[in-house]
DNA sequence: CCTTGAGATATGTGATCACACATCTCACAG
DNA sequence: CTGTGAGATGTGTGATCACATATCTCAAGG
């Protein structure tokens, strides 16, 4: 019997071989990683550390720390080290008012296109999902809601390269927005209040109003940019005591 | 005698050593080429061929180009090939459409900012500098000008962030409009019109008048995106009989 | 108890080697 | 002249080693 007779090909359970390399697969989970508040702001990474994590050698990790560069994930703070992007409060404003531009120019043109039920149903999954991880304590959750909220309403109305773009700031911004996890109550009221503007913003999308649904995500952005900047002016002053 | 006395420090002409790293030249290095138009869209790239041109082994360029596929400069286009990011006509015109609002709201903070005439005049320097190399062909020199109009004006309103984001969009377009060299009519249309509208948006920063910045830099973007994409058209018309 | 300095440890960087594999070259058979 | 197939060449990928050096440890000296 000719096992590869085409005739009982359909009996064949054969799936298309993982052809991505290590290096791709660390940037990936190191990406994931941060976005899930994994990584502290200025926590210091040890390329052969996560080697050894990841059970391959530097080599791979080499590679994928270097694209985490070029995106400004990563940073070298000295000759020989690495690090997560810290938080600096001039920067991170700098970055918000980016964010601002491009996530609001998407939701914009979320809400110009057409009617779009499967989309707004799909948004209000995530946003009731963030709410019912909320009411658990389930932090990460409720980030990883949320994340999927922004992300399904920027590729609904962006096109992929716009969405890239964004992404690479929610890169940046992601350990800074993770980190309120430290303290509980500001988490759960960001969140909270975020739950109530993305309300308005699929609001505004089912309406197809582009000028209230930009205006929600820029409410949602510079409000929770608000709450962690307090989060970290009063850590500081209390490291400084 | 003491050498270190402080009291002759002065007289020192010690300067800070170089300290950055091979695979950084190597990356300032392949950037600068990929803005210049030294590289054609979709020109395939070799690792082991670039580090014979730099002197070096393949470590640091394989760091360099890394970095230059995050920021989708350089994209892997098989199992074991990289090329440089090629022409689609999709998505160019999405990037375009990134550009104009980033680039655009970059002017309309330069707009915005307070009276600086030694920003005026710097802008006025470098778009002399575009016609006059206009007028003796020098197309290398025209990139170059136009590319340092763009980025001073970025640079005086935007915050290094968004200069960032931008000078990532500039090198995945840049080799596009680089390519625009081989109809030289074309480059020299492209180039005179926009030697016109960078006096209309010196104009407009010199009043502060925001709209009237942004419009002349969205202008600029959109009316030579339109030149390449016909350019492209004709050109694969011309390969397809 | 505090300061200092030498040794140990850990770091990123660069070079080199091995490997699997895609592509190209070119002689040979039809 | 055409199509084919084997060998040669070149590719990115991953592992390993060597190196300079920043940082940490901890004991000796003040």
């Amino acid at each position: 019997m000719n096992t590869f007779d085409p005739t009982i090909r359909s009996q064949r359970t054969l799936v298309p071989v993982d052809v991505s390399t290590v290096q791709d697969r660390v940037y990936q989970s190191l990406r994931l990683g941060l976005l899930k508040g994994e990584f502290l702001p200025g926590e210091q990474v040890s390329i052969r550390a996560l080697a050894e994590v990841f059970g391959t050698s530097p080599m791979p990790v080499r590679e994928a720390v270097a694209r985490l560069i070029a995106e400004r994930a990563i940073e070298q703070s000295g000759p020989r080290t690495l690090r997560v992007a810290p938080y600096l409060a001039s920067d991170h404003e700098n970055y918000i008012r980016v964010r601002m531009q491009l996530e609001g120019y998407a939701a914009e043109r979320a809400a110009s296109a057409p009617k779009n039920p499967a989309l707004t149903d799909a948004l209000r999954r995530h946003n009731d999902s963030i709410q019912e991880a909320l009411e658990v304590r389930d932090f990460d959750a409720a980030l990883a809601g949320n994340q999927a909220f922004h992300f399904e309403l920027y590729r609904a109305g962006g096109y992929p390269q716009l969405l890239d773009i964004i992404s690479t700031l929610w890169l940046r911004t992601g350990p800074i927005v993770a980190s309120a996890r430290k303290d509980e109550g500001l988490f759960y009221r960001i969140f909270n209040n975020g739950v109530q503007i993305h309300s308005n913003a699929i609001e505004a999308i089912s309406q197809r109003d582009r000028a209230a649904a930009r205006h929600a995500i820029n409410l949602d952005i510079r409000s929770s940019h608000l709450s962690i900047r307090r989060f970290y002016q009063r850590a500081s002053a209390e490291s400084g005591h």
